[in-house]
RNA sequence: GUCCCUGUCGUCUAACGGUUAGGACGCGAGAUUUUCAUUCUCGAAAUCCGGGUUCGAUUCCCGGUGGGGGUACCA
């Protein structure tokens, strides 16, 4: 019987969530939707020390921004809670004292400086079969011993005890057959007793193998530790329902050698988390895709094509194609290099798809922030749709058509020197003159009347339209000038053309 | 050090033994244009190296080498 697909993204909250982590995220969640499965949040809180204010919050708006939606969670909720781990301590217990009572775990009382002492001392330390029987253990101590220090108060870990020699077999569906000798482990710890909590190792597969998780979607950085995983649904008695695993490659930095990081983005420019971040410790805000002017579908296309692919020439794939087209078995086996500036391109693109009132929407609050308020959505739209094949960002509507809300403060210099001669303040007062002849300032209809105003009296047409573009746009720049001319009001454009002939001097 | 994964244009990738090695980003050139862009056309650009297997290897095997990751009482 097929089993009903069940995928989770399990980020801690130590901080904002990577692009990177996205990326897993957005990954989980389209082959959840291509198998009608569901996808879970949990939130692996079990290192206390690393635990950040607000992260939770953070995780949670960013993937709804993305539109990865939730169908359980801890504000989802479901039949499988609580989706938190540190709400989960009795299960883990629980699940610590069956390995230990099989003989399948042990108690160890080695203190952290002890540990680093004999990892200083010895190479190529590892706990295992060959150092544990001289470690401070209960296998060393005896069943009294130990009792007797847990009821002192002494702190230990629970650690789990690897039979030496094996082969483990890991199936991954996107590298095949992994195995690994048993030997290479470590007698991983698995529960802490200093904040009573698991550790990942521990917690992932009891919570994995509780909520019915079928598929482990998750990064690369995990695969050396799958065998681990396999041994403990082994010790358990799960292996029959172990999830299948599919290990993705890491983003890594788009120059120089390395996964991606946080100094990249600063470096390069770019953000690589989804939406800005205030570190509530240090005050430091860090960049997001949101705040720096992309859209959401954009970047959700870009990260999908990050180490896969839809086995086609397909780029321009909405989240339901995404979901059509997506298998494990395109996705790439080695790290892909972050290459911003094809995002910048998926922006453009979807900005160009964007209908001009929802631009006009998203434009809004940038105008207000610089004080430019009073037009109509009509009018911030037609604007936007008329500037937006040279926007790459959001921001750049804004860049761009900056004159249609506000008169230029200056004019370019270099247009200045090129375009506006002795004699253009004459003929622009002439063409103010033309100008309030006419009556439809309709785009075609303004041009033809300018247009043969021009050829009338023999101006050179590019001189005279520029000096025009100059006074109105303030540089030799923006949509064809009557495309202008019809949104803007006409007493504007010659109230600026008025402007520059008493601003600009040569 | 050691273990695991991995290697096609600068980058993301397609080609799962036989192709003029394809697409996209970026880059260059040209066309269009009253400006800047957009757009369109064209172009340069890759199978890591060495051995095998095979009639034939980008593709399969081995070795090297490059890259990535793990090696925590972090995830």
């Amino acid at each position: 019987m097929e089993r009903k697909v069940r995928v989770r993204f399990a980020p801690s909250p130590t901080g904002p969530l990577h692009i990177g982590g996205v990326r897993t995220a957005l990954y989980n969640y389209i082959f959840a939707r291509s198998h009608g499965g569901d996808m879970i949040l949990r939130i692996e809180d079990t290192d206390s020390r690393r635990f950040v204010p607000g992260a939770e919050e953070y995780i949670n708006d960013s993937l709804a921004w993305l539109g990865i939606k939730i169908d359980e969670g801890v504000r989802e909720g479901g039949a499988f809670g609580p989706y938190k781990q540190s709400e989960r301590r009795d299960i883990y217990r629980e699940h610590v004292r069956a390995l230990l009572d099989a003989g399948k775990a042990y108690i160890a009382f080695d203190t952290p400086e002890e540990l680093d002492a004999a990892r200083a001392a010895t190479p190529n330390f590892q706990y295992d079969a060959t150092t544990r029987g001289n470690m401070t253990n209960s296998l060393t101590l005896g069943k009294e011993e130990t009792e007797r220090r847990i009821a002192a108060g002494e702190q230990y870990v629970v650690r789990f005890l690897i039979e030496p020699g094996r082969e483990v077999k890991v199936n991954d569906l996107i590298r095949g057959e992994v195995t690994i000798n048993s030997s290479i482990l470590d007698d991983k710890v698995l529960y802490k007793s200093a904040d009573d909590l698991p550790t990942y190792h521990l917690a992932n597969i009891v919570d994995d193998h509780l909520m019915e998780v079928s598929h482990v979607i998750r990064g690369e950085e995990w695969l050396p530790s799958a065998p681990l995983h396999v041994l403990l649904y082994e010790a358990f008695g799960w292996s029959d329902t172990m999830p299948e695993f599919a290990h993705l490659p890491l983003l890594l930095k788009p120059v120089g050698n390395g996964k991606l990081s946080k100094r990249d983005g600063d470096k390069l420019g770019f953000p690589v988390f989804p939406l800005e971040w205030h570190d509530p410790a240090s005050g430091e805000v860090s960049a997001g895709y949101r705040e720096n002017g992309y859209l959401p579908e954009a970047v959700v296309n870009f990260l999908a094509l990050l180490g896969w692919n839809p086995g086609d020439d397909s780029e321009m794939m909405d989240m339901e194609t995404l979901i059509a087209k997506f298998s494990l078995a395109h996705c790439s086996r080695s790290g892909a290099k972050f290459d911003y500036k094809k995002g910048l391109w998926f922006n453009h693109e979807y900005l160009q798809l964007t209908p001009d009132t929802q631009l006009a929407a998203l434009l809004r609050p940038l105008l207000e922030a610089k004080g430019l308020t009073g037009f109509t959505e009509e009018y911030t739209a037609r604007a936007a749709g008329m500037v937006k094949g040279r926007a790459n960002l959001i921001g750049d509507l804004l860049e761009q058509g900056d004159f249609f809300f506000a008169a230029p403060e200056t004019y370019a210099e270099k247009d200045v020197r090129k375009r506006w001669s002795e004699d253009t303040p004459r003929i622009m007062e002439e063409l103010i003159g033309v100008l309030e002849g006419i009556d439809d300032m309709t785009s075609a209809n303004a041009e033809k009347i300018v247009l043969g105003w021009i050829e009338e009296k023999g101006y050179h047409l590019g001189n005279v339209m520029n000096a025009f573009r100059l006074a109105v746009v303030g540089a030799c720049r923006g949509p064809h000038m009557f495309d202008i001319t019809e949104l803007m009001p006409k007493e504007e454009v010659i109230a600026r053309i008025r402007r520059a002939i008493e601003k600009i001097n040569v």
